[in-house]
DNA sequence: TGTTTCGTACGAATCTATTCGTACCTTTAA
DNA sequence: TTAAAGGTACGAATAGATTCGTACGAAACA
C-alpha cells in the first residue's frame, strides 16, 4: 500500500526537516510558533513556510500532532538516536565507502578538532574497548 | 556575476554527483560510457542520464572535459580531500550541531564498527597526538 | 461589537536534481 | 556505400523539497 506512513525508524529526513527535528528534540514537544522563532534566530523563515513543512512532516509520520488546543503541538516520533545514527551510516556510506577509520582521519586530519576533544575521543575509545571485550 | 564558475573549493556536490565523483577520483579521468558503466554495476542508469548529470557538473566547473576523441573524457576538479572535508563540516554541523565527539559517540556506539577497525582508530589517535604536540 | 491579531489549511510557484527521449553526427563493419 | 553501433547535445518531463500567498476561522481587545 501506498499510504504506508513509516511505522519503522527508516526515515530519512531532509536538511529542513532535520533541523525542525533537531528543535523538537531539543525543546520537546512546540507549536509552530515556537519552531519558527526558533528558526528565525538563524535565517529568514515566513511562518507558513515552518507550517506546511511540519504539516508535510505529520503526514510523512514523522511528526505527530497535538490538536486539542487551537494552537497545535507538535512532537516528534521519530527517535533521536536512530535517526542520527541512520543519516550517519548513509553518510559513512556514500562519502567514505563505509569506512568509519576514513571518516576519522578526515575528521581529526582536518585540524579542526581541538586537544581537548582529542582526549574525550581517546577515553571514549577506552571506555569502548572495555565495554565490547 | 552569475557565471562564476567555482574556481574556489566551495562546491558541495548532490548525491548523483558525488557518485560519479568517487568513481573518477578512483580511476581517473574516465569516459562517460566507463562511468556509466560503473554505476549500472550498483543500479539501473541510462546512458544519457549519466551523460548529462557529467556535462552539468562540467558545467559548474567540478569537472573538465577533454574533447581531443570524440570520447570525451572527464577529470574531475574538485580535489578529494577537500571536497569530503567539507561535506563532513556540513554534516557534522547539520546532524550532530558541530560536535565531533557525539558523532564518534555514535559512529562507534552503533556497533558497526569491528574490534579491528577500533584498534586502527586507537593507533591514529595516538599519531595524531604526536603529530601536534 | 467591531477590528485587529494569531492560527490553520491548502493550492500553487519555485528551485534543484535527476531522468529520459529525440535529433544528429561519427565510426565501424558488412 | 550503406547500415548499424556508439557518441554528444539538448529540451523537456519528473520528482521532491521548499517557499509563499490567500482564504478563512478563532481569539483578544479597544
Amino acid at each position: 500500500m501506498k499510504e504506508d506512513v513509516q511505522g519503522n525508524q527508516q526515515a530519512e529526513p531532509s536538511r529542513g526537516e532535520l533541523e525542525i527535528l533537531q528543535l523538537l528534540w531539543k525543546h520537546g514537544p512546540s507549536t509552530v510558533r515556537f519552531v519558527n522563532d526558533q528558526l528565525n534566530a538563524e535565517r529568514n523563515v515566513i511562518y507558513t513556510s515552518t507550517l506546511k513543512t511540519m504539516q508535510i512532516m505529520t503526514d510523512k509520520g514523522m511528526l505527530a500532532r497535538d490538536e486539542t488546543s487551537m494552537k497545535h503541538v507538535y512532537r516528534p516520533l521519530l527517535e533521536e538516536q536512530s535517526t542520527k545514527g541512520l543519516l550517519l551510516n548513509k553518510f559513512l556510506e556514500s562519502t567514505f565507502n563505509g569506512s568509519a577509520t576514513t571518516l576519522l582521519q578526515q575528521l581529526l586530519g582536518n585540524g579542526n578538532t581541538s586537544r581537548g576533544e582529542l582526549q574525550q575521543i581517546k577515553s571514549l575509545l577506552d571506555k569502548l574497548e572495555n565495554e565490547q571485550p
